[in-house]
DNA sequence: AGCATGCTTTACGTTTACGTCAACGTCAAG
DNA sequence: CTTGACGTTGACGTAAACGTAAAGCATGCT
């Protein structure tokens, strides 16, 4: 038998919690078309897909994508196959991605190294401290 | 002898010029109380150390700090070595910091994987496209 | 039936990070 | 001495990313 078939759709307040965004939040991906719950009657469900990509718009956000960047680094994950132009020009998309995300981690390596030197002064500073009260 | 002795200080359009940003930028940076340059008169004039501390700035945007938090961190790197508290604090501030760029960096790597899934897709559309024109 | 809960839309407010005039000072060159 | 070329201070504008009421359905419990 199959694992007990739980629904697998969520309320806005479900995802919202869950990710610990409001819902003003997650309305406010879909007016930007970010995501696109289905809807029965008035009402949002959400579903697998849409779950999805909130978590990597989340992650977006954490890195520090603008929404709107966001959204064509996600609608590329599910781009249909389409013609060779379209796969051409997706291909160029991910380059450009991949090298500002490359710029952006060794920035944070940087910037890593450098909090590292701080802290070594810090510690001596607090050594040099301790031996002379 | 001495290197020639380059005046070493800048113009706001010198330092705008070079890291290509606005005057205006500049100047809300100030604002801001991120760099405080020399005025002589009512004129700015800066030296390394705000030319220093512009680099730290930018870096810190690319990375996605809000100017605030950016603040925060710069003014970590030339804190006088003060008593022991202080010492105690930053070395805090320093592991938060730490934390956070981490977290930034395991999203970024995670998405640079994602996006190499894609391309690998995309490549392989492309060759069965060439195949059956 | 009545009411509380949860979802919905509408719409104005807020914060961040500057952009964009406007209006004025200043200093060297013509 | 006037004309640029830069520099300065307001001060209002704007785009992004939501926050925050306000007010209306729908539903289910009591």
């Amino acid at each position: 038998m199959t694992t007990p078939e739980r629904a697998s759709t969520w309320t806005i307040a479900e995802l919202a919690e869950e990710y610990g965004v409001t819902h003003r939040t997650i309305r406010h991906y879909e007016e930007l078309g970010l995501i696109s719950p289905e809807r029965r009657g008035t009402v949002r469900v959400f579903h697998r897909r849409d779950r999805t990509r909130l978590a990597l718009i989340l992650r977006g956000k954490r890195i520090g994508f603008p929404l709107e960047e966001i959204r064509t680094i996600i609608d590329m994950y599910d781009e249909t196959p389409g013609e060779a132009g379209q796969l051409t020009y997706l291909l160029a998309q991910i380059a450009a991605r991949r090298a500002d995300l490359e710029q952006r981690r060794a920035d944070i390596e940087q910037t890593l190294r450098d909090l590292g030197d701080v802290e070594a002064r810090c510690r001596t500073d607090l050594r040099a401290l301790r031996r002379t009260p």
